[in-house]
DNA sequence: ATCTATTTATAAAA
DNA sequence: TTTTTATAAATAGAT
């Protein structure tokens, strides 16, 4: 902007980006703040340098919670859509009824908190049970994932030791090739299964 | 910044409000973009107007990855922090449990509106499947108990229904001895299982 | 980080 | 909203 036009492609010179990074970064903060002042509005905004820096601006509250704001807007948004469709044979009461699912969602969170007061609908604690399995289901699958990427690391350190051990016993037998080592190192046979550690949760 | 500086403070007039809004944003967008190609960042932003219209821009995939991502980034830095608070104030470590426990049930809400982020330890999934199937069998329970009362209350009305037509039919009887009703009206058996409707759900 | 020459962004008006 | 235009801000390149 000053000095000459900037090309609207990456800085390959790693000092110039740096410093254009360092620049105008700041300068994005600060529009954003002014814009959030002058016009009254909620910004939410997030930098993530190339090398994995976070930088961040929340004009009102925590980002958290302008994040949950945004996440339920985009919901409201998908809502909308599919309501279109159903629109044009119900004019009217569809979008109350799928906000209602999220309230249903919200009220049953008070509900495990509290410990179950009795004033939920059977449908609505049909709802909340069917959120709860779709809940449980993405959780588990999480599970699954962590638990099969430590079981691969548990498994190729158990190759590297084994050979390892190979390696040293078979220097060892080098050196004293009279000596009667009859149990040997690598017979310690411990596998890790895969049985055993993924269903003690 | 033309024709006048700019005061940091919220414009109260509406209409030049509601222009500066639309210019600010426009440029605050097209700001946010360019540091991102220049620079090669990520950047998630989002804006609220004041009358609760979104605006979004994320450079790199969607946004709901890059709230993950920072969510995930978020996650160290709580840890941290935690831990602070528990190693200060070890006195408290009841209430430091419980608070941790909370969290996580917050936590868990977040990633089921976020659809499954990947930014919880196998620890709190574990604790958050273990409140699920609790909450559940809440849930589950009070839908039986609601369940059986409305099974109940079928059931009288079909006695007192069946009750009334026995004593139509009877007085039809009376009124014509001769007719000959080979099909009585008691005769339609429709009972109200408990099982057909119990399992639809 | 600080300093300019320029480019951009934008406030006010239409 | 969008365009125009005068001016304030931002910033590229150099130090």
């Amino acid at each position: 902007m000053a000095r000459g036009k900037v090309q609207m492609k990456r800085i390959e010179n790693p000092v110039h980006r740096q410093v254009t990074f360092c620049k105008r970064r700041a300068g994005l903060l600060k529009k954003a703040k002014e814009l959030s002042v002058l016009c009254d509005a909620e910004i939410g905004l997030f930098i993530f340098s190339a090398h994995g820096k976070r930088y961040e601006l929340a004009t009102k509250g925590t980002m958290q919670g302008l994040i949950e704001k945004y996440l339920k807007s985009t919901r409201g948004a998908e809502v909308a859509e599919e309501a279109k469709d159903i629109q044009a044979l119900d004019p009217k009461g569809e979008i109350n009824m799928l906000k209602h699912e999220i309230e249903v969602l919200q009220r049953g969170l008070s509900y495990m908190y509290g410990g179950g007061a009795g004033t939920m609908t059977l449908d609505e604690l049909h709802s909340l049970e069917k959120y709860l399995e779709l809940w449980m289901f993405h959780i588990r699958s999480a599970k699954m994932d962590i638990m099969f990427q430590e079981i691969q690391l548990l498994k190729n350190k158990e190759g590297i030791l084994q050979a390892a051990n190979k390696y040293l016993q078979d220097k060892i037998e080098e050196q004293y090739p009279v000596t009667n080592m009859t149990s040997t190192l690598t017979d310690f046979q411990c596998p890790l299964t895969v049985q055993n550690e993924i269903f003690q949760f």
